[in-house]
DNA sequence: GCCAGATGGTTGCAATCGCAACTATCCTGA
DNA sequence: TCAGGATAGTTGCGATTGCAACCATCTGGC
């Protein structure tokens, strides 16, 4: 009934499992060790960089970095301790907090960008072709299309 | 000096993340929910299979899964509760502890390992051609050795 | 033979995360 | 208008994990 992995398909998905970690962890070490922030809380300040007005609803947020409600509230402490971001009441809908990027916050992001980016090149771009390049990119679509039909969420 | 990334490259890049673990928690969802055990657990199982009389060393182990010292050691613990492992203090070094598959826990994961192996396939080999296939396992190799030699461990 | 340092494993502690429960607010239908 | 259900966010709790400290054991140099 079930077909076992054949050689090419176990080194394809054992290398995904490592390359996964591997990667993950490398960077996650190399933004502690450099700049003391954790790819989690990087994460947050990315993606609220590249919101309108540089703020969020936390459902949205959550929605959108794969976290729990209560794993966004806890993380948004951290960062609101550090003065990177900020809540704010939303004057549409008062169940609503929304998450605000500080200029504090911005101008960190902007100066740690440059060694995630160049982390995200030398750990796995560099290593790939451009054709194999395009190849991931439609492979990893097609995984994704596939995730999202079978479970409607995350 | 560092190069931002351009649309594919981003695109690649944001498609691993997510299929990293948009993947993995899959896995973990359908084996919890179908067999009640964690990805991690089954790992100590799948890789204890696979070693010489069904044991290993508890830091070979580790190093194998990923894992640091203590996370093992409570795995295991969990798994021993279980009866799914038992430790077996060796006859040739004292300071070490061998993880050993019981009978119960060999049998228990011939039972569970073909609705994984059907997982991964769902969900990551049947989105990839042949030729796909192929060239991620090489571009893996090359990210793999790449962590290595940057980084020694883990 | 013996001491210093390396290695293997466990435990205390703190950080992180998800689920469930709870409160507050919004929305829909009658 | 207003009751019931859906949605947003927070908090309590338990589970998992890594680091540091610790103890036991091994190994190499003398």
């Amino acid at each position: 009934m079930t077909k076992w992995l054949d050689n090419e398909e176990m080194a394809a998905w054992r290398g995904f499992v490592n390359v996964s970690s591997g990667v993950t962890s490398a960077l996650e070490a190399e933004l502690v060790a450099h700049h003391g922030i954790t790819t989690g809380d990087y994460g947050v300040l990315a993606r609220l960089s590249e919101a309108d007005d540089s703020k969020m609803r936390m459902c949205d947020l959550a929605a959108d970095l794969h976290l729990s409600p209560s794993g966004l509230t806890r993380r948004l402490d951290g960062l609101v301790r550090r003065n990177l971001v900020v809540r704010e009441p939303s004057a549409e809908d008062r169940r609503v907090m929304l998450a605000v990027l500080t200029a504090e916050g911005r101008s960190f992001l902007e100066q740690i960008a440059p060694l995630h980016v160049d982390g995200v090149r030398r750990h796995f771009i560099s290593h790939l072709s451009p054709t194999q390049l395009r190849n991931l990119s439609s492979a990893f679509r097609s995984i994704e299309s596939g995730l999202r039909s079978i479970a409607g969420r995350n």
